[in-house]
DNA sequence: CGGAGAGCCGAAAACGTTTTCAGAAACGTA
DNA sequence: TACGTTTCTGAAAACGTTTTCGGCTCTCCG
């Protein structure tokens, strides 16, 4: 129970009524402070276990001057990132020390600036920003009274810390799998050239191929935009261009699932004649798609995490800036395989 | 500016000051309090804003008994039903007056348990609990010191107030759609037969062809997977048994996708020949398929919203309780269409 | 036996608000 | 002028903690 029989919160009052001591050594012990005796703390843990005490942190916070909660200020809520990285920053903070109050801007920069305000309000230690695509956006400026982490969209403002997922290495890094599964025309289609992701993972792929003086096939890469129709057209485009193309590296899951759909239509097999590797490990796509796709995986809940340590630290009185750029990672599924 | 040049965060000792009064009056005067002079009310007002003062919330919580924040307990946050809702409330709850925190279970009782105490424990004003799918889950209890709202996923306790989508409408507004269609031999593939939900839709489909003296075509509701591989394998059997299918209603969109690839490969045109139908309205899906799909919409933003709304209601002292079933609706897209 | 020191404990102040209540000021009336 | 009303203001208590600091009790040593 929590409530005493009164249908009052219990306080440390009652619990150190309960102990027979005053409040004050019920806090000290319950702290763990050592200036109480040992005898004394654990009649004061268990009156405190008794009523199932549980203390105000309102209260706490107003003396201690920390709150205990951080707010993620996200602007697509909808949107599948900002979701693992919030999952992953809840559990990086252990549950019962901080707590996360989640505001969606909505891409609405009055919006934001509301919502910062309800979060300082309500004396957040700490912010995390996570924007909705992986471009630079504005930073929320230098004087807030409490340290800031941006996560996947970068603060524009090299002093502020930002933490993103390494394109140009999930570029790369798809590239090389399929050089080792002996591919050598790939081509790459990929989605809004206004999108920097869209050219970093362009270069990871070129320099991959470049190491092996390879070109990419079809001379250039295939931006458009980030849907399966793009997929669609960019692949007949590209097997009528370069109708020996081996593999496909998609730029997106969605653009993948594109690639597929076409390839299966001209009974092109996949992956013996032509590899396809997708982007994002969106799991609904990749896990479904036929065959299932192999793509890179963002670890964007390592990602969550990391930014929630990095905002600890700064908590702590450890603060840091600057770029730091997260790993990405290889899901092979069926869609690539070896050259028979 | 938050912050004194001093580095200190502004209070309302300091608003009083800089307007004369003492900080009762001070007080009294931002909250909009009648016994005050207007005139003394402007300067407080006028010194609040020079000094770009916001009250501490933890300190207000403290003293009104109410920390304008409310708990939001999910089960899946990865899933897309608690997203799409935990904006819903966040709206509906003017971000000014109420936070949510947010808080992932991942279906963990015990997880659930340690959130619920972290969360009352911050004094929040109010839950609402998202299960991560549409069957009955365990109340909290009944005597939590405050007001719970479950959405999505009923509570087994008829004394909360669960609200839940009409699943069986749903089904009745699918088949009614293409029964307007003209169609008259119209099959059902839906998922996991472990499903509460599935069943309602199956039923709600059932009872509107009934209306029309109809069957089901194939005679039975397929039941299977909430996969696309699923809905594949389901419709070849379909297609085997009976050949002159008219309409395919699918128990999610996942499973439509799977339709629509195997009557693509089969050269079936859809919709002229078979119409297909989908559930959930999950964009990346149903917007991205070719044809992009017709489909049953949720609502899951309005049930965040309406949860929201009785909460409040339950918070200012009008509780509700019993199970309310919210209206889903339709999408129409381009795979159904009148047949020719 | 006296005093120093260590070990514990509790009174009280503090955090930043809201609210109650007493009293001051202004005003009208007799 | 005296007095009753009304209008406004401010002192103080309260919310539930943490922390400081003075003081009590004990032990130990000279």
């Amino acid at each position: 129970m929590i409530f005493l029989s009164s249908g009052r919160p219990v306080t440390l009052r009652d619990v150190a009524r309960l102990a027979g001591v005053s409040v004050a050594t019920a806090s000290k012990a319950l702290n763990g402070q050592p200036q109480v005796k040992a005898e004394t703390r654990a009649r004061v843990v268990l009156a405190a276990e008794q009523l199932s005490f549980s203390p105000n942190t309102l209260a706490q916070g107003l003396i201690t001057q920390r709150s205990g909660t951080v707010g993620l200020l996200t602007s697509d809520l909808e949107g599948r990132f900002s979701i693992p990285i919030l999952m992953g920053a809840e559990d990086a903070f252990g549950s019962d020390q901080t707590s996360v109050f989640l505001c969606d801007a909505r891409g609405d920069a009055i919006r934001e600036k509301h919502h910062l305000r309800a979060l300082l309000t309500r004396r957040v230690d700490g912010l995390i920003v996570v924007g909705a695509r992986p471009d630079t956006r504005p930073s929320l400026g230098r004087d807030l009274p409490v340290p800031v982490v941006y996560a996947y969209a970068p603060s524009d403002d090299p002093d502020d810390l930002s933490l993103v997922t390494d394109n140009v290495g999930g570029g790369r890094l798809a590239v090389d799998h399929l050089i080792r599964c002996g591919r050598r025309r790939i081509a790459h289609i990929t989605g809004d050239p206004g999108y920097g992701a869209a050219h970093d993972r362009a270069r990871g792929a070129r320099d991959r191929l470049a190491e092996e003086n390879l070109e990419l096939a079809g001379g250039e890469v295939w931006f458009g935009m980030w849907s399966e129709a793009w997929g669609r057209g960019a692949t007949r485009m590209l097997l009528e261009r370069c109708p020996d193309v081996d593999a496909i590296f998609a730029g997106s899951d969605e653009i993948a699932r594109g690639v597929l759909d076409v390839l299966h239509e001209e009974r092109i097999p996949v992956p013996s004649r032509v590899a396809v590797i997708g982007f994002d490990n969106w799991n609904i796509l990749a896990a479904n798609a036929r065959p299932p796709l192999t793509t890179v995986d963002l670890n964007l809940e390592q990602l969550g995490r990391t930014a929630a340590q990095r905002l600890a630290a700064a908590m702590e009185g450890h603060p840091a800036s600057g770029l730091e750029t997260l790993p990405v990672r290889l899901v092979t599924r069926e869609s690539t395989a070896p050259i028979s």
